[in-house]
RNA sequence: GCCAGAGUGGUGGAAUUGGCAGACACGCCGGACUCAAAAUCCGGUUCGGGUGAUACCGAGUGUGGGUUCGAGUCCCACCUCUGGUACCA
């Protein structure tokens, strides 16, 4: 039933790729250009997902409009193809993970050929083939060569059930993004690229990018700057100084403890033989938890005292200095003072270990809870030949860092929570390092002519468990043939190094070799790069709005600074599309016993069973739904994540099969905002579906699929051109701002509205075609062809709004009484505003509703409205 | 806790300079076509009054206040939800 999609999309799918219709055209300056781009996906075994299409069929309307508007377009597409799942297949079933790369990536291609997406498929890029991560190693070498690649002994976050150690940002809540495994802090040598040192930079320019505001927020977050100054306490009997990091050096006089992070370096010298053992104890015990349990601990504070004292530089008291892990060896100097009364961790310390609490800043009462607050006055603060007391907070600051950096005691400072970037894994799968280790520790760089790099060909992909916490684990690569392994040069001899890249590689610097994906000689042509950079538009899930993005933001600048690249930032607007959820479900929870229970009364579902009810079972009432065999009975009502597990995953294909590609683009627009949320509703792609029924009847017959003889080369009437023109007007402005669901609503109302036609002007009916052809390819070109047109529309002008068509002779005016609608009345159109108000005045409805009330006021919105007050 | 965003019919959502709340679509109800069903077409559909049917009246955009001739839209306070983040000194 309905038109014949499938003949139709296959036709144009084969047409397009065989004239290449979406060739990219030569980088021409004369031309306007536009750089749409992609966040290109992982191929992953599970085929592609609806969330996938959603920001895919976004671009392609946008990508699709502007070759229209005559603009010379980038539209490519390709594969972040290395990736733990291909390496974890490997392992278990011994496939090369190039075979499973490879396979994946052909049937993601054909999923997405299938939807009609307008990429230029010889521009794919696949960061796993040879040719591409030449040029990412190349990248690497300019990083190790501008020393901003280094190797360290560093605590990492080690992973055992992956074997590989992560980037920070790779830890979410204790455990790692990919899996949920647990990690554990355990030094070793690794690997670092030491983004810290563009810092500043990544925060500044964040003002000026036009991407979302939450985005760029967790970038500055994640970048973590923050003002203050450092401080050195002093030790007695040792010339060894303690020195910390504080945002807050006007609090220093209320300073009456310090604490260590266990990791940091003078815990050994500075703990009294008496409290040594226990010390030992502590620090073995934090070592060994993983970051989960740290977190999870967090509630209650540990610590032990060391023994040792450190002197308060600014009123030379002694105060004890305590070992805690709610000290971070990773941030600041790894050392904090303790302000109890102005800090809620310190004061929360010093309750539980019974440690003096001073107040130096009026205004709050500490005697039940820390007061942490800017606003109150500095007292208790004052030395022989120094005082802040009396002064605000904002104007303490500065006075006692001048103070301080006058005695030589401390000095203002700028610190990040940003840390290098851990730029190691101990898998196989992944870019080598173009890295060769001398016997005497030499570190040299592979030559640059020798790259690519390839990654040995191995049976065992297997990383290496952890054998014991001495010694560091060895990554696969190690097990490679010893050809591979070891060069000579010069006589000397070298081992490679076996750790490779993170995924993250590859993903930095993709969008660039788009512009010039096969060259051999260089990274890409400059004259390319210059003509197509920045990516005018960029879209893709916001699950990447810190690591990939900041990430590839960094390798930009650094490119940037070498003059690889002509910009200082590689995306200029960015958008996230919003997830798709599955459909809602209705969820009715029995105890035990098999009763029906409230929802109010679930707390553990575990403690419940669950059943699904259908739509219909259920009724709305107040803020949730009942269940209508006994409303007293709440139910869950709630869309969820799609997952295999709650088998409510929709897969494309499927609809593709059954409605056709068309029918899928034009239902992800439709479903709302494309920013936002949506749960899915296999109801809403048969409104859709129905609407290209609809659209095609209108010019075509539903089963032979011939033009109807209603479409003629008749003079279009007046309201036609008017309904043409408003779908004009707004359908291009809704695609200026990204807004297709509205967009796709107007051409509904066109399609509904010329439904009543008896006849249908061909040059009305040419011109909605192109209209809806972003949205519905392979249906419009079919139109267009029966049209009578030889070639694809693909390069068609976009039709030209004009105002002419809109003019009306008369207009309805609402005509309010005290802000209530109350009458309507048609007027001639640009009426003056007095003659307006004198029309309104006229009306016998209007004199009949305020008969008997003094008029106060007359307030006239020509053309709209008139509000006329009475009392 | 903190940061960001959002709360509108039975459902998804419209209403971007303050000016007719509910476009468009789903669902539902009624009708046409049909032996019947599907598909399709036509009409209705915020809620509550009111009417034979219109007309008409009242209420209504999370809650409470405010500004305004006029508030979904602006201001203040609060509640709920979503996403992010969490000992960052």
């Amino acid at each position: 039933m309905g038109y014949p999609y499938k003949d139709i999309e296959r036709k144009w799918q084969e047409y397009w790729e065989s004239k290449k219709t979406f060739r990219t055209p030569e980088a021409d300056t004369s031309k306007e250009k536009f750089y749409v781009l992609d966040m290109f996906p992982y191929p992953s075994g599970a085929g592609l997902h609806v969330g996938h299409p959603e920001g895919y069929t976004a671009t392609d309307i946008i990508a699709r409009y502007k070759r229209m508007l005559g603009v010379n377009v980038l539209h490519p597409m390709g594969w972040d193809a290395y990736g733990l799942p291909a390496e974890q297949y490997a392992i278990e079933t011994g496939t090369h993970p190039r075979i499973t790369t490879e396979n994946n990536i052909k049937r993601f291609r054909d999923q997405l050929k299938a939807l009609g997406f307008s990429y230029d498929w010889d521009r794919q890029v696949d960061t796993t083939d040879p040719d591409y991560y030449k040029w990412t190693q190349w990248i690497f070498l300019q990083l190790y060569k501008k020393g901003l690649a280094y190797i360290a002994e560093v605590p990492v976050n080690w992973c055992p059930a992956l074997g590989t150690v992560l980037a920070n940002e790779e830890v979410i809540d204790g455990v790692s993004e990919r899996g949920g495994h647990p990690v554990y802090r355990r030094p070793m040598k690794q690997w670092m690229l030491k983004i810290t040192a563009y810092a500043d930079r990544l925060l500044t320019a964040l003002d000026d990018l036009d991407w979302p505001e939450s985005t760029k927020e967790m970038q500055r977050n994640w970048i973590g700057r923050s003002e203050g100054a450092e401080v050195d306490f002093p030790l007695p009997n040792s010339d060894d100084k303690i020195r910390v990091f504080t945002t807050r050096p006007d609090t220093l006089f209320g300073a009456t403890y310090m604490v260590l992070a266990p990791e940091h370096s003078l815990v050994e010298s500075i703990t009294s033989d008496a409290k040594r053992a226990e010390v030992e104890a502590y620090i073995k015990a934090a070592a060994r938890k993983s970051d989960l349990e740290r977190t999870e601990l967090q509630k209650t504070k540990t610590g032990v005292f060391t023994g040792g004292y450190a002197i308060n530089p600014v009123n030379g008291e002694q105060i004890p200095v305590w070992i805690a892990d709610y000290v971070l060896a990773t941030y600041g100097t790894g050392a904090i003072m303790a302000v109890p009364g102005h800090d809620e961790r310190d004061y929360e310390f010093a309750k539980k270990f019974d440690l003096p609490i001073q107040e130096v800043i009026a205004g709050g009462d500490i005697s039940e809870a820390a007061y942490v607050s800017k606003d109150g006055i500095l007292v208790n603060s004052a030395n022989d030949n120094f005082s802040i007391n009396g002064l605000k907070a904002t104007e303490a600051i500065s006075k006692i860092i001048d103070w301080l950096e006058a005695e030589g005691i401390g000095q203002r400072q700028i610190n990040y929570k940003l840390r290098d970037w851990l730029f190691s894994r101990q898998r196989y799968w992944g870019e080598p390092f173009p890295i060769l280790h001398g016997e005497d520790g030499e570190i040299l760089p592979v030559d640059e002519a020798e790259l690519p790099l390839s990654l040995p060909e191995m049976e065992d992909y297997k990383p290496t468990p952890i054998d014991d916490d001495e010694k560091d684990p060895q990554p696969p690569l190690s097990r490679g043939q010893d050809s591979w392994k070891y060069v000579t040069i010069n006589g000397k001899k070298y081992t490679r190094e076996f750790n490779t890249m993170p995924q993250w590689a590859g993903s930095c610097w993709y969008y660039l070799r788009y512009v010039d994906p096969h060259n051999d000689d260089q990274i890409f042509d400059p004259a390319a790069e210059k003509y197509w950079m920045n990516v005018d538009l960029y879209v893709g899930g916001a699950e990447h709005s810190v690591l990939h993005l900041l990430y590839a933001r960094f390798w930009h600048k650094v490119l940037y600074d070498i003059g690889i690249v002509s910009t200082d930032e590689p995306f200029k607007k960015l958008i996230h599309q919003g997830m798709i959820l599955g459909e809602m479900e209705f969820t009715l929870y029995s105890d035990a016993n098999g009763n029906p229970v409230s929802l109010e009364t679930v707390e553990k579902a575990s403690d419940y069973t669950a059943r699904k009810l259908s739509e219909s079972d259920v009724e709305k009432k107040g803020d949730g739904f009942v269940w209508k065999e006994n409303p007293a009975i709440r139910v869950d009502g709630k869309a969820h994540k799609m997952s295999k597990s709650r088998g409510n995953v929709i897969n494309p294909d499927d609809i593709v099969e059954s409605y056709g590609a068309d029918s899928l683009r034009l239902y992800e627009m439709f479903m709302g905002p494309l920013e936002q949320q949506k749960s899915w509703s296999m109801k809403g792609v048969d409104g859709v579906n129905r609407f290209l029924n609809r659209a095609w009847r209108l010019m075509a017959d539903e089963y032979s699929g011939k033009l109807l003889d209603q479409v003629d080369d008749s003079a279009a009437t007046p309201e036609q051109l008017r309904q043409l023109h408003l779908t004009i007007k707004k359908v291009t402005e809704d695609i200026e701002n990204m807004r297709f669901n509205t967009a796709i609503a107007q051409m509904m109302v066109f399609v509904n509205e010329a439904n009543k036609w008896t006849q249908r002007p061909r040059s009305v009916m040419e011109k909605f075609i192109l209209l809806l052809s972003p949205f519905a390819p392979h249906l419009c070109e079919e139109l267009w062809q029966m049209l009578g047109n030889e070639n694809t529309l693909a390069y068609e002008g976009w039709p030209v709004f004009d105002e002419k068509y809109l003019v009306e002779d008369s207009k309805e005016v609402v005509i309010q009484i005290n802000g209530k609608v109350r009458y309507k009345l048609q007027l001639p159109a640009d009426l003056s505003r007095e003659d307006t108000e004198k029309q309104a005045m006229a009306a016998d409805r209007v004199q009949e509703l305020i008969a008997g009330k003094n008029v106060i006021k007359v307030i006239v919105v020509p053309n709209k409205l008139v509000n006329i007050v009475a009392r």
